[in-house]
DNA sequence: TCTGGGGTCCTAGGACCC
DNA sequence: TCTGGGGTCCTAGGACCC
């Protein structure tokens, strides 16, 4: 979580900070190059977020510290990216190790935690609550029971660990232990759902503004359904208050939905959304938030059969059509017809300062004279 | 005035089964 | 008055991650 702009107005003025909001092209694209480099160096990788991948060096009898100082090298010469490289017995410490090698200057971008005497110092001067899988809740937790460093957590009784944290928690204590919890791959082999949500520049009052931002968030994850070659069984539509204005009505308000047969049509979740808005609105809300959220994902080939209704799709000529014009011409080439066209919707996200697509638009490629 | 989006996992509790 | 034992499934809520 950043800091909300406006909070620090002063500061960007009087230093004359430069202002990026976030461009996932970009990153992507950068992404992919880095990740694909690392991959190819190693013969066992897992990617685990957009800017994190853990290697296996568990068969290499090399010199890691010299090892990681070259990989650092290479993907610095060949991307242009600056990595940090944290070594050591469990995903958890390499974590911290990582941390170290980002934190400390002496280390230049990489830290090898394998002597005990060095973790044992390492996990003494950190926090309980930055160590990964620890979050703001729980580090409170075992504050109240004086446990604040690392080395602390790390040495509290199991049944304890347990008790507080639940499982997830006493994997964590272990790994700290040198032990093993975690495997190298643990994301799971399918996705299990998709979310589009938005908060709104403006809060909504009126229906049909907010029947339109459903539409338009259900063609979205339909898409995103269809990229991942996935259809779903249910879907939910939720809307939230604004939960800063805390002297205002709080709500949480949603309906769930089951699409039979199975789809990822964006037709067919607009017509979902039209159908269903009032199920969730009511004519007194301001409402900051919405989303749709698809449920029970699977391949087509996979989705369950229905007696009367017939059986999901498996070839959607129209929506490859849809898909190709946006790969070509951009995201909302193509919308339903519910949506109007004519000028930018109220509730839109504005990105006044996004950075260019560097690597991705030929527009936005950057020129050197 | 302005306050992010998208995920997974675990548990408790209720409803149901034999 | 007494009132079993062993399961599954579903959902809401709360924790975590990047």
């Amino acid at each position: 979580m950043g800091q909300p702009l406006f909070q620090i107005r002063d500061l960007v003025r009087r230093h004359n900070v430069i202002v990026k909001s976030s461009n996932y092209a970009l990153y992507g694209d950068i992404s992919r190059r880095v990740m694909t480099l690392i991959a190819n160096e190693v013969p066992d990788s897992a990617i685990y977020s957009i800017d994190e991948i853990f290697i296996d060096l568990d068969n290499t009898p090399i010199d890691h510290d010299l090892w990681a100082r070259d990989l650092k090298a290479k993907i610095l010469r060949e991307t242009g990216i600056p990595v940090g490289i944290g070594i050591s017995t469990t995903k958890t410490l390499a974590k911290l190790a990582n941390r170290l090698a980002k934190k400390s200057p002496k280390a230049k971008g990489v830290v090898v935690l394998d002597d005990q005497k060095w973790i044992d110092l390492a996990l003494e001067r950190t926090e309980a609550g930055d160590i990964w899988g620890v979050g703001r809740k729980f580090a409170l937790k075992l504050a109240s029971i004086g446990v604040t460093t690392a080395r602390q957590l790390r040495d509290m009784p199991d049944t304890t660990a347990r008790k507080m944290m639940t499982v997830g928690g006493l994997k964590t204590v272990r790994e700290l232990r040198g032990i093993r919890c975690i495997n190298l791959d643990d994301s799971p082999p399918q996705r299990e759902t998709v979310c589009v949500s938005r908060s709104f520049g403006k809060e909504i009052d009126d229906r049909e503004m907010l029947k339109e931002a459903l539409i338009t968030f259900a063609g979205r994850a339909c898409s995103k359904l269809r990229r991942l070659n996935l259809v779903a069984c249910r879907c939910q539509l939720f809307i939230l208050s604004n939960r800063f204005k805390m002297d205002r009505q709080q709500f949480s308000r949603g309906c769930e939905l089951t699409m039979t047969p199975a789809t990822n049509d964006t037709r067919i979740a607009s017509n979902l959304v039209g159908q269903n808005i009032n199920r969730i609105w009511r004519n007194d809300l301001a409402v900051k938030k919405a989303g749709i959220l698809m449920l029970d994902l699977c391949r087509p080939e996979d989705a369950p059969r229905d007696l009367f209704t017939g059986h999901c799709q498996l070839d959607n000529p129209l929506m490859k059509a849809i898909d190709q014009l946006e790969g070509r011409f951009g995201k909302d080439a193509v919308t339903v017809g519910r949506v109007s066209r004519s000028k930018v919707p109220d509730w839109f996200m504005t990105s006044t300062n996004r950075s260019p697509c560097y690597t991705t638009r030929w527009q936005d490629i950057p020129i050197v004279w």
